[in-house]
DNA sequence: TGTTAAACGAGACGGTACGTCACGTCTTCCG
DNA sequence: CGGAAGACGTGACGTACCGTCTCGTTTAACA
């Protein structure tokens, strides 16, 4: 978590300064607000120190940009809301991550403060690499999870491709999270499942296709 | 396409106008030029201005924003290498769509320009609406008369939600092209198709699930 | 009167164009009205054309700056107030011309557009020459009068320097319109006078001192 | 000098704030020089910053309108040349004040400083209180002296104005440089003390007059 | 009376400077 | 002596007018 918390934790490991935490924790509390009131472009860094009390150059000490403070006080929100899941089928367990990632997303701050940090990381080269080490793979890797259970269970190919189904589910989620073009509605969560599981039943999703 | 372009193009049509379009020529081209060379964030109205051998007022004169210029200037581009399709079956016409957006976008300043135009949407409320109006629908327009076609040859239930199979062909694509995580590879359409193909041919596509 | 108005007169002269003087009427009357409600400064070209219901062009085509537009608006306001005087003797005269540029001068439109144009005169090197020409040349041939006829009728030395005598009279009226820090009280139109009496009296304007 | 300079001497003075008055030195040193080489509309603060090697905002923060920025640049370098007179008589100092003022103001650079200050306090309203409180009075409550020196000589009467002799001494001198319309001459000088001298020994400036 | 050239209104054009904002860095001074 | 407070240099923003320049459209003198 280099890009987003910069040598921090060396220092925490050396038990040297376990002592203003509190700014660290005010200055994420204070943007993990501020990102829901307004959204990442009208969040802005002297905003941010102000209601955390705190000044800029504390900020500028432990996050090189906006994007990745944004990021971090964005993470552990999300990533709590997002439970592991096992509910004995393949279905059951795509319906239950999709259904509660829709829940959080859908209408809420959450939702745009996600929409938010994708753009960042689209408009800031910087934060690719944080996005994908931090964020995403945390997430897939929990979701991968079900692929790996389906094919333990047999319900799909042992040679299925997890990373694909993982993308063929929530593609079309984030998809219309970002465009707008239509609602994460619950037929929506039906229907995508249901694409998922026949498409990987039928073994559409074998690897090695070349 | 009032945010992009505020009528413009139908007094062109009427030819009551025929004046300096030779500037709106020079802006789009210099924006679009510095947004393939830039991205949207490096690209300054400025920078737009001075290429263009224009001054600011003229372009502000024009568009609201700098993101509704990029747009407007992305546009054209873009459009004219998504053709329409039709192949004869819905995989071949799935494929031909999806593999033709990947070559313009994998690895493009076409790709890293729609990337940059995402992030705007989601950062600027004004530019959603313009958006999904000039870019999205456009496109999907055509991507569904796709699913028309199958529904027409009887390759797929005739209650099939054509919005669906799009987004769950393309989403998945936009998910890598944004979060960079896997790569938009030949194996990766395949994988795709093939899953949307074997979920709407199982019905699982089907309307009104509830 | 060229900086002011650059060949109409020519032609008017030729009785060529006899036609829409309309429009440089209307413009001076706006001209002369946004002067007054706002000063020079606020006072635009663009204001002042759409008042007039006239094309910026049409104006331009007249006048070369704001404050020749400006200084042209203002003159035949402000000469009208300006009486000849002759009542008979010196210090008659001198309070009389003193007292009517005071009344038009003092907490009036009319006199901050006079402070407004000698402001500009300062600003706009190519004001001076005009401003001297038509205005100020204009006010003082009228006022050296004034000492000249004091002269005919033996009151002061006939080498008495007329310039420096009118000098004497409004330099100070000037220098408190333009200044503010005292009053245009009557008192001070009365101690101005007196001095200015006093001392021409006892020859102390009387010319080549060298 | 509020509007001039809020408060920043006063903290100084104190002591409280020694921190970098480098750049506010820089600021004026190039706002005296760009005014003095271009006069004061030609001056703009992005040069003035540009020459300080400093950034607008700098500027911004300490001036409120160019006009405040070479007020407070102009007055050093002029009060400076303006000293105290004693020479034991009332035309002598008369004559030794003016005189400092024609030769600092005549044909210079300074002298063209000074109009256009004047003219900016014309133009812009919120000039006026600090014009006449860090410029103006400070140089006339010197000049009044020598009115009062003058009393207590007995040379003329001890209810004379003293505003209303320094105003009959340098109106005409301001006059003369903003109009331009007659030099500032030697024999200008004799005359215009000549003038004020008769004048007052007459008791012409006697208070109270009406 | 019909033709034609000018002057017209409208307002877009290329510019310049404005004053504001937020950035990320640097300095001061307090606890 | 670490951190809050906030001033600093930077640079893009969007605005306001500038003075110039096309545009059709009157308009009025001449043909």
């Amino acid at each position: 978590m280099e890009y987003v918390n910069k040598g921090i934790d060396l220092d925490d490991a050396h038990r040297t300064r376990p002592r203003s935490e509190l700014a660290k924790v005010a200055i994420l509390r204070a943007a993990s607000e501020l990102l829901a009131e307004r959204g990442l472009r009208q969040m802005t860094i002297e905003d941010v120190a102000a209601r955390a009390g705190v000044g800029k150059s504390t900020i500028y000490r432990r996050w090189p940009s906006k994007g990745s403070l944004a990021l971090e006080a964005f993470l552990d929100d999300f990533l709590s809301t997002q439970p592991a899941v096992n509910t004995g089928s393949l279905e059951g367990d795509l319906r239950k991550a999709l259904s509660a990632w829709v829940t959080t997303v859908n209408g809420t701050s959450t939702g745009r403060s996600l929409a938010s940090l994708i753009a960042e990381v689209q408009l800031d080269p910087e934060m690719g690499f944080a996005w994908r080490e931090n964020f995403l793979e945390v997430v897939r890797a929990q979701h991968r999870q079900i692929v790996v259970h389906a094919i333990a269970r047999g319900e799909i190919p042992s040679d299925s491709d997890a990373n694909l189904v993982i993308d063929m589910l929530f593609g079309p989620a984030y998809h219309r999270l970002l465009h707008g073009h239509l609602g994460l509605t619950q037929e929506f969560v039906e229907g995508d499942v249901a694409m998922v599981v026949a498409g990987a039943k039928a073994g559409a999703a074998v690897l090695s296709r070349h």
